[in-house]
DNA sequence: TTGAATACCTTGTATCGCAAGGTACTAACA
DNA sequence: TGTTAGTACCTTGCGATACAAGGTATTCAA
């Protein structure tokens, strides 16, 4: 039985949206949304998270800028840019369609 | 701004537990599924569907059973095994997870 | 100057959805 | 009997992406 396959595929596509949630509240680097987001119960590698985050900065929905630490080398803050506004209220809405679909499919006689 | 791609990211995790949640409710054979996926607002393709059955008969979660069809050839009807019904309910709370996490990130102050 | 901690990034592998194409069975019709 | 249309099942090749592992760079303290 390969549930935690299912389930982890069940996550892995919500992935974007997550992280893009989390960067409408505060601008974050990436050690920022690994934690933060293990806190939501949602587990994401380092692997995983650069090449995303690279990604949607490539596709004009990230920005981001460097910041001093008080100990170790600079961050990069990821912002959401005014077009990651718009693609997110998208996903928010491909978000409430797939709960209806699931919601239908659990429900239907 | 490509957020039909991350739209179908978002689906793609959901198919599996969407499917099953289908044969929960009766047999269905390949389109069956696709129309009634079709019905709940999520698109499926045959060269998508066809190998995710397989996968899910192999493990185990899903048997089938061959009936006739008053035109064209016979179908292979998909059930939900045993194990099939205890890995749903695991999907089940996997979903409900999902679902708390993207509550607490739409909300956390 | 060396080591530890922190931060960013890349490479190789496996998985999976999808488009396209292929095979097989049935029925209707010339 | 052949042929065509419709239905159903399945496979192949490709692209996208999560993840494990490994690599580079900066900072600070001993």
């Amino acid at each position: 039985m390969n549930t935690d396959n299912t389930k982890s595929q069940m996550r892995k596509g919500m992935l974007e949206y997550c992280i893009m949630l989390l960067l409408r509240q505060q601008p974050c680097y990436a050690n920022d949304i690994i934690q933060r987001l293990h806190e939501a119960e949602m587990i994401v590698m380092e692997g995983t998270l650069y090449p995303l985050l690279s990604r949607l900065k490539r596709d004009g929905l990230l920005g981001y800028e460097w910041r001093e630490s008080t100990q170790g080398p600079p961050r990069k803050y990821y912002v959401l840019t005014d077009d990651g506004h718009k693609a997110l209220a998208q996903l928010d809405a491909s978000w409430e369609e797939i709960q209806r679909t699931v919601y239908f499919l659990k429900n239907e006689k």
